[in-house]
DNA sequence: TCATTTAGTGTAAGCGCTTACATTTTTTAA
DNA sequence: TTAAAAAATGTAAGCGCTTACACTAAATGA
């Protein structure tokens, strides 16, 4: 007896139509337009369909009609909740309109994304969604090269050939910060991602600058550390902001994952929060509401921006409309890690 | 001027062969399999797939070589951590391998994961990752019927056709409940993500009680609240939970999800945890540690899962091996949220 | 030297589907 | 009643690739 493993042979358009006693074409139309064929052989290949547990071949059909159906995503991580939200609602609404989600992941390494948008063109994806803007020009003009529609996410571009659905980083960040010098903060320090090859985290730095200028402040003079997207490297950098001279009186953080750490840390450092030093955080995921002090942040429509992202896309492909530009609206939750400056610790930095 | 998008034609395998002076199969070998082609002619084809800037069709090479190097998983959700961490894993190795994963998610709902199921296998999926056992046993049959390797993750089948790569879910939540018992804790209860279709679910409260059990203790007295997985949700069913009487000394968490609302809720509602109250997690993801305070949980390794999940399917697919049964090791984190059971609120609880 | 192997390449038959076009059947209008 | 239009179906030509098999040329051994 034969114990391997062996595919057993799947049925067939042919065997269908066989079964159903009519031609491939007929079996074909009643799976992909329906409305073209009458009501009683419909029945009767949709039995034969049902019968034979037949299921199409996606190979041929992608090489038949010359699409797959497949919709691409790279995202910089998987690993924590950010892009999760969205890329669930884009696979949704995907789902919804029968075709597939595609996902890889860059690391935020410019290189590994380039692989990953090679490979899902190579697998055949009909259309991409990329994070923000920063990448080797060339990738556009290869996207554009293979007429590929393609939407930025979390960021917005001029780009007259990509679409994009995002919101405006520097905007929102500088938002922020004028709300915190209104609150009376003079000494800000910035703890960003990484800014090289991420346009967000830079633009979010340059919100905050835009806003000390407006103010009359030196924007060169408010401190910037960058460090890696994680909790463990957040403490460790605030410990390093905080312990500068004149000490900040609020630190803004890139994301709310980075303001975690630095919420923990400044607990941690015997740092009461808002009291001692404000902290502020950006995308408003779960986990700024779960830590204490729960996080003043900017929240980010997720799920929307997913959302559109897919449509867009969709639109792109099956109706092949051009490139579309939208600019979603951000706004500040106003929770408990921001508050006023205190009095003493701007006193106590002005004798230096 | 046409300004409708168009495909330009892309070059085929055809054109290659053509501007390298020799046949399609000839190409196709450079590309497929290098080491039986003379060293000569492999490097003018290369050269001309450069300068053609050829990427080969995904749909034909499906169609003539009957694989996709496509693999599918099905996850109950990208919403949140949990899956995260072990899915990036698994990606990794995939991606190592030349091969691309495709996700979707099932939202906890049999019927979607069973749609997805198929969707994914018409998607030319080579092989599965699934979570959990729990399933319409017809779904199992289906796949074994298509020969498809699967592999059950975060849990253990002994299911011969199926591989598995997962942990004890009762034997962690039985070790965890009993540490608790060895603490004191005899009013014990348990808040659980919907048990319904939820093997892993199920299987954290049978744990617990199997350990109750143990002891002497009426497992059934055990009071028992389903929820949904949020915090929120989480929220109310442990107030519920702690007006109940006796009170209990500790609430047990499915998931360090549900824990970090109980958590929260606890202290908005005055009570010290775990000076008044324990609660206890499960899964150790990042949240666990940023909480305060930090959750006591079983640390269940995810990353290590993920990886060894591909290379299971990878080696079923590619050495047409057999299917294989991996338990993996969980062991409890301890932090701070569980602690003695307070004396006075065992007594308090008495007087009823 | 010639038969035999071996390495390298070419030929061409599909893989299972979609779809333009041709054909047949039904409906409509005159 | 019959011609024309519309609806339903069939025919068959690919889509771009892999691979079994055939073939040629070079290497090997007797």
């Amino acid at each position: 007896m034969d114990v391997t493993a062996q595919k057993n042979e799947l049925p067939t358009l042919e065997d269908v139509a066989k079964a159903a006693r009519v031609s491939t074409a007929t079996v074909s139309r009643c799976l992909n337009s329906p409305d073209r064929v009458s009501e009683s052989t419909k029945k009767r290949v949709m039995e034969a369909v049902r019968d034979l547990k037949y299921s199409p071949n996606f190979g041929a059909r992608a090489l038949a009609a010359k699409k797959t159906n497949t919709y691409g995503a790279v995202i910089p991580t998987m690993d924590n909740a950010i892009f999760a939200r969205g890329l669930q609602a884009f696979q949704q609404v995907l789902v919804d309109n029968g075709a597939t989600m595609l996902v890889a992941s860059s690391a935020y390494d410019p290189e590994i994304e380039e692989n990953q948008i090679k490979t899902l063109i190579a697998r055949g994806a009909d259309a991409l969604l990329l994070i923000g803007t920063d990448r080797d020009p060339g990738i556009h003009e290869f996207l554009r090269d293979r007429n590929l529609p393609v939407v930025i996410a979390w960021a917005c571009t001029t780009e007259p050939a990509l679409s994009c659905v995002g919101f405006d980083n520097v905007e929102a960040s500088r938002q922020l910060a004028l709300k915190a010098l209104d609150l009376g903060h003079r000494e800000i320090a910035f703890l960003s991602a990484f800014t090289k090859s991420n346009d967000r985290a830079r633009n979010r730095v340059i919100g905050a600058r835009k806003a000390l200028e407006e103010r009359g402040l030196d924007p060169s003079s408010m401190p910037v550390v960058e460090t890696k997207y994680s909790i463990r490297s957040a403490r460790e950098a605030f410990g390093a902001l905080v312990r500068r001279s004149p000490r900040p009186t609020l630190v803004m953080c890139g994301n709310d994952v980075l303001a975690a750490g630095a919420v923990q840390e400044a607990r941690d450092m015997g740092l009461d929060v808002p009291g001692d030093i404000s902290i502020t955080g950006f995308d408003d995921i779960e986990l700024a509401t779960v830590i204490r002090p729960a996080l003043t942040t900017v929240h980010v429509p997720h799920r929307k921006m997913g959302r559109l992202a897919a449509e867009v896309l969709l639109d792109q492909v099956r109706h092949n409309s051009g490139p579309r530009h939208i600019t979603l609206d951000t706004h500040i939750v106003e929770r408990a890690s921001l508050g006023p400056a205190p009095a003493l610790c701007r006193t106590a930095s002005l004798p230096l």
